[in-house]
DNA sequence: CCTCATATGGGGTCTTCGCCCGATATCGAC
DNA sequence: GTCGATATCGGGCGAAGACCCCATATGAGG
């Protein structure tokens, strides 16, 4: 199989060359340090599959792998992610990767995956994102990312600016409880314990800055 | 040269482990996902060097670096990272690092590195460091803002991974009242009032990642 | 010697969180 | 039009966690 790696870290790159090329059948023909590199090495190399880094300069393998995909659709994409997040998950899927590995299990699972997409098959890094992913086909809704309402941002906002309950309920105009009630929401919505934890997502999503 | 390699993505991992075993005399003889675990394979395998991420959960690479400084002496300390930020180079060195590599260049850099620290040189990642490294050593005003202890900067990164009192205090073997202790003298120096303002000051300054 | 980092307590109050419950209002689907 | 889902709003209660002020003790280092 003719592979392409792409990641803007040479070391990962490195790595996953060496553990592919161990396995006889496995060849990286490409490297890409971006996505845009990623692309013109697709087009013009023609690999059988694409290994594509999410988090990547310029143009991020999520991209990467749509433009991909448009040009060539016999190409496999397997996408590879820092994050435990699942939002990347989505997204890889809707840009057409078949496979989708944590950089943290990419050592045990890469090979399987590689094998396994290449055969055509899809591959997840566990079980529980497949699960996740059947309930998100099913739905067919298209919302991968758990939705706040605007209240519910406005709360969390709030939440991650370091405001009590009690303040939060001041500003907003409402009860304490009523506070409560959103923040509870969420915290179930997103799969959180604490604030702690809400004020990492609110800085994630660009809601407060650090 | 015997080595311990500690990053929290397998994948990393193994490309390191595979680019240095190419090397006739250099022998990865342990491996870490976190710098919890990294302290503890150092103390028990005695490598000659420590090849450390710096983003990693539980413990930061700095401060494992310190944490095994403290202990062995003679263990010279490399310092992986992801960032082209020069804010972790100075807290690697002030860490006892002997060098800088930057993920990015790791696969070019990363041999020649190793070896020139066991030569008992340092290694920076390119000349622009060394210069900001001279004119830094020339300031040597040291602290510009308040100062965390080690110990305080251990449980504020635990608090900011939203880990509970009684959490951090499991982890890091003490008792509960001293990790709010610890806490509170952060909370005091810092002019802060809660566990989120602490959160958003570890992401800014590079303690986790949001 | 005195300071500072570290570690540990006792006492207490306040906030947060979980889980139960209710009421409107809107909106899209049947 | 009716039904169900969802957003918004409100409440009580209890447990757990976080926070505050106090004091103590040891050990390293200037």
């Amino acid at each position: 199989m003719r592979i392409l790696v792409a990641d803007d870290h040479g070391i990962v790159r490195s790595g996953i060359k060496l553990l592919l090329e161990r396995q006889s059948g496995l060849d990286v023909v490409a490297e890409a340090c971006d996505g845009v590199e990623a692309v013109e090495q697709a087009l013009s190399t023609r690999p059988d599959l694409c290994i594509l880094d999410v988090g990547m300069p310029r143009m991020t393998g999520l991209q990467a792998a749509r433009e991909i995909r448009s040009h060539l659709k016999d190409v496999h994409v397997l996408m590879l992610s820092m994050h435990d997040d699942e939002h990347y998950l989505f997204e890889a899927l809707k840009a057409g990767a078949s496979g989708y590995v944590l950089k943290r299990d990419a050592d045990l699972d890469l090979v399987g995956a590689v094998t396994a997409v290449g055969r055509g098959e899809a591959f997840l890094t566990n079980a529980a994102e497949r699960e996740i992913i059947r309930r998100w086909m099913e739905d067919g809704d298209g919302g991968p990312a758990v939705s706040l309402t605007p209240r519910e941002e406005e709360v969390v906002k709030l939440i991650a600016e370091a405001y009590t309950n009690a303040q939060i309920a001041q500003i907003l105009h409402l009860a304490e409880k009523t506070v409560e009630s959103h923040r509870a929401n969420v915290l179930r919505k997103l799969g959180m314990r604490d604030r702690v934890e809400l004020v990492r997502y609110a800085i994630r999503r660009g809601l407060v800055e650090a």
